[in-house]
DNA sequence: TCAGCTCCTGAAGGTGCGCTGAACTGCAGC
DNA sequence: GCTGCAGTTCAGCGCACCTTCAGGAGCTGA
């Protein structure tokens, strides 16, 4: 799990990677608001360890910022004093806890492993044609309940036709589009893929997604077939 | 709402029991730290109150015992004199609040009602999938009943997959999450570990938790394999 | 009915990805 | 020092996947 840990009192910066890091996070450091929103720009963190006081751009300006790019990465704010008004504002401007200083380590460690816990899960959409759905993100194909095991190819193949399903899509198009521009091999790779298409979502339910339109092209059936 | 109060000083104990007794806890007294170490293990206590001056096993000791045995019950430590270092070393080594010999007894209380009141929610939890769990706090790894010895770096490894257990992770994100940013050795790397884990998690079980997706990456089965 | 075409099918290379065992480095404990 | 362990690098190998190919089946129009 990564972390980032914007934090410009030296010393405690470095004690909260040390032990951040023996707990098995990979840590990194910034010490001022700009570094900090830099480095969160540039890397995928599990979540952001801001302290509110800091030179430069602070860390409801750090926050909010992020936030308004669309990077929902967690973020623990550090507060410095017990007021109200600092850990509202925590929240306000987008952080998803507060901690307010001095803080006890642990609590630290419990609240940061429940925010990733939490996470940022935005879900890429499903696709789906009756029964038969695909999920690109995960990889995964399903026809009814069961899990369908595809190569790279057939399943790029696959959500191309689902993604115009119900439509007829020549084969120069698929190999446009499911192959590489330059690729000048043999067409019949397209038939080859089709089949192997077939064989996985078709016979072993006795159904017929992909239809044939000679001289056409292929035809997804938008109800799975 | 059950307490232990591990404190050695007879009188303070007792003071401190009928007060609390009186407030509606219930209350335990324990005058060492073996004693101390005993009873919090041997019941479910909603939080402990530890002296850290007490004979035979101190209090940090009994505090970081049970923390590393993977007991999150909420521990109110009592340092005797204001120093930093006392207090900062309770919470190293786990504790959840502290509080400076002499105290208001009110305070005492009401610190102890805000720790059992958070406590549940800063514990943290287990990951699991299928018959295959991870305690990220306590570093122990289990398949059904045995426990799993692994490595700082397996652990890592296995905690980001079980994070996103029944998704494709690949090998770039594991390179990214579980390796510092500035790793720029080989990739192959991954693999490596990869096959550690299966030798570890999967092999002695003939099971197969982490299943690789050729040209995709890795996705540790939701149900343990 | 036949030719010409499209598409299907099974099998057979190539190729590169991932697996594997071993070696090397650095660090901690004895 | 030596020993053992964790982390990392490396090179060889096998196989899964991609692609090609040739023959066959089936459709279409004359």
């Amino acid at each position: 799990m990564r972390v980032l840990v914007v934090e410009d009192e030296k010393p405690l910066a470095e004690g909260l990677k040390k032990g951040l890091d023996a707990e098995g996070f990979a840590t990194d450091l910034a010490h001022d608001g700009t570094d900090g929103l830099w480095m969160a720009r540039e890397n995928p963190y599990d979540a952001l360890v801001l302290d509110i006081m800091l030179p430069g751009v602070n860390g409801y300006q750090v926050c909010s910022t992020l936030r308004g790019e669309g990077n929902w990465t967690p973020i623990l704010m550090l507060t410095a004093k017990n007021g109200e008004l600092d850990e509202a504002e925590a929240l306000d401007t987008g952080a998803d806890d507060y901690l307010t200083k001095p803080f006890s380590y642990v609590v630290l460690v419990a609240r940061l492993r429940a925010l990733i816990r939490r996470g940022a899960g935005e879900r890429p959409s499903v696709l789906d044609a009756g029964d038969l759905s695909f999920d690109p993100a995960a990889r995964v194909a399903r026809r009814g309940g069961s899990e369908i095991a595809l190569t790279s190819r057939e399943m790029s193949l696959l959500e191309f036709l689902m993604h115009r399903k119900g439509e007829v899509v020549s084969k120069r198009e698929i190999l446009d589009h499911v192959w590489d521009y330059d690729f000048d091999g043999d067409p019949n790779i397209v038939e080859v893929y089709v089949r192997h298409l077939r064989n996985k979502l078709d016979r072993p339910f006795g159904r017929a997604a992909i239809e044939t339109l000679r001289g056409a092209g292929y035809r997804l059936a938008a109800d799975g077939g």
